[in-house]
DNA sequence: CTAATGACCATTA
DNA sequence: ATAATGGCCATTA
C-alpha cells in the first residue's frame, strides 16, 4: 500500500473542503482501495495530514482515530457544518472536493 | 497459508 | 428516506 500517495492526496484537500476515501482510492488508480485508504489514514496520525477532511461518500463523517465526534468538531472549526445528531455533513455536495479533477460538480455553478 | 477485522462503496428491497 | 447484503483491498492474528 502506497501510504505516501494517500497522504499526499489527503494534503491536497483544501481547508473548508472534504473528500472521500473512494476518491483517494480512485486517484491512486484502484477504486477498491477505499477501505485500505481508511486503514492508511488511521495508521498515519500525523498532523501534517488533514485526515479529518476525508469522509465517507454517503456524506457521513465516518470514523476517526480520536473519535468521530472529534472529527466532526474539527470539520466544524474549518467551516464545515456537521450534524452531531446524525453525524452527517450539511451541503456535502457543496463542500465535496474531487482529487482526480480538482472538483467537478462542486464548481458547476459556484 | 487461513481467518477475522476495519476511518468503505454500491446495489437492492 | 432507511435497512440489509455483497464486494473490494490491506493489515493483523
Amino acid at each position: 500500500m502506497d501510504y505516501k500517495g494517500v497522504y499526499s492526496l489527503a494534503r491536497s484537500i483544501p481547508k473548508g473542503r472534504v473528500s472521500t476515501y473512494g476518491e483517494i482510492a480512485l486517484a491512486l488508480g484502484n477504486a477498491g482501495l477505499s477501505r485500505a485508504v481508511g486503514n492508511a489514514l488511521n495508521k498515519n496520525r500525523s498532523m501534517e495530514v488533514p485526515c479529518h477532511r476525508v469522509v465517507r461518500s454517503d456524506g457521513f463523517v465516518g470514523g476517526f482515530a480520536r473519535g468521530a465526534g472529534r472529527k466532526a468538531e474539527i470539520l466544524t472549526g474549518e467551516g464545515i457544518e456537521v450534524d452531531k445528531k446524525s453525524g452527517r455533513i450539511k451541503d456535502f455536495e457543496r463542500v465535496f472536493f474531487s482529487l482526480w479533477r480538482g472538483s467537478l460538480k462542486a464548481e458547476h455553478r459556484g
